[in-house]
DNA sequence: GATGTGTGGCTAGCATGTTAGAATGCAAGC
DNA sequence: GCTTGCATTCTAACATGCTAGCCACACATC
């Protein structure tokens, strides 16, 4: 928890939900929070406060005087989170398409021969990291800050959900040529093919993810 | 506060969040936890938890161990508010548009014959209170709930503008026919029509909002 | 066996005491 | 006049005690 920054609730709230988002919870486990607190060090003041923050992004499911519970995975919610995340996304793209520099599409150019070396080497972990790094440069582009904050929020679930596909082989390389496809749109700088792009790459994840759910029905859910 | 309800934190949350919207906090002015409790008759957990989510709304600055200022409003954050919201209801519409119900027809036009009366009666607030309404029904009719959450924090920064603004001589009949402009692609099914029907909509307040800035440099943020 | 009831353990929410750090004003030094 | 250092006085952040409501399980009743 101390590589992270900021207040201690903040840190406690960064800590919880890389924990979750990464697995460490199982969805549906109760989270105890004097459990949290000694694991941390902490008093219960600033993890009720990161708790709160959880709850909002969707995380855990606080029932009052009962207990808080890490939420199950839940196939509207990624339908819901994805459907967000693309609205903001499309919007952002055909914004930045018109008014990216030569200076930005540099920097996109720089992370898409990152993702090459991380493609080549079979660093899976690498290249999504690079592969998120580069949906916030997008975003970022725009000048609206809380863009990314939001997308962050709404892609809480989306990751959670990818850390259970096993890398489908190929698709690795499929994506890193949708990122291609991107960023040439934009450099080409049209709109409206760079908004085609984008949406073509960002349904992937939720074809695969609803073909997983069929597949593996125990960790989601129950959507009515 | 008695009229909200849930937890005695989100009824301080709501109290003050319509207090700040409705410019009974000026922008810039110190917002001091100890009055709050004392109004509200209430201790300073409720109200820490409160503003730690105004916070996250971008209403309020929290200056730790310094002091919490109602956020001044910024033509900035408007911009992004409103490109936010835009790109939200875009993507809704264009969903909804493809799987509306004649019911989901019935109840927004029930929605603009409310409209109407209170455009004939000049009841100014009756009409923005059920343009507000409307805009919900669209956004609830995708099915998703974070929608209309994320919408509406982020319209909070819009509507404390709005107060601003005097009500422009035949705006709220202009206003009218943008809504039944709206209602009508939608009725048609016609995606694309009702795309730039609502755009065209939420295009008019960043307009006005612009120019009011000018004029009215006081009250805003100064932004870079 | 099914159903109602109460009881103990647990929880989130709330109140309040404590701490560390930021702004402010003033005075001393240049 | 202008900066610099310091003390005062705020504040948010944190720790912790308390309260009331939920839940599960046992036990009694039908």
């Amino acid at each position: 928890m101390e590589r992270f920054e900021g207040t201690l609730a903040n840190r406690v709230y960064l800590s919880l939900r890389e924990a979750i988002v990464g697995l460490r919870y199982a969805p549906g486990e109760v989270l105890r929070k004097a459990e949290v607190c000694e694991a941390l060090g902490v008093s219960r003041s600033p993890v009720s406060d990161a708790i709160t923050r959880l709850a909002a992004d969707g995380l855990v499911d606080v029932h009052p005087q009962a207990g808080t519970y890490v939420s199950r995975i839940s196939m509207a919610e990624i339908r819901e989170g994805a459907f967000i995340r693309e609205a903001l996304e499309l919007a952002a793209i055909e914004h930045v398409a018109r008014c990216v520099t030569d200076e930005q599409i540099g920097l996109l150019k720089r992370n898409l021969r990152i993702q090459r070396v991380m493609l080549d080497d079979g660093d899976q972990a690498g290249f999504y990291e690079h592969d998120a790094q580069m949906h916030e440069l997008l975003l970022s582009f725009t000048g609206y800050r809380r863009l990314g904050r939001i997308s962050e929020s709404v892609r809480a679930q989306l990751d959670r959900a990818r850390q259970l596909l096993l890398p489908a082989p190929g698709r690795l390389s499929e994506t890193y040529r949708e990122h291609e496809a991107i960023v040439g749109a934009l450099e080409a700088r049209d709109a409206q093919r760079a908004r085609q792009a984008l949406r073509h790459h960002l349904g992937q994840l939720v074809t695969m993810l609803t073909t997983l759910a069929t597949r593996e029905p125990a960790l989601f859910h129950s959507d009515p």
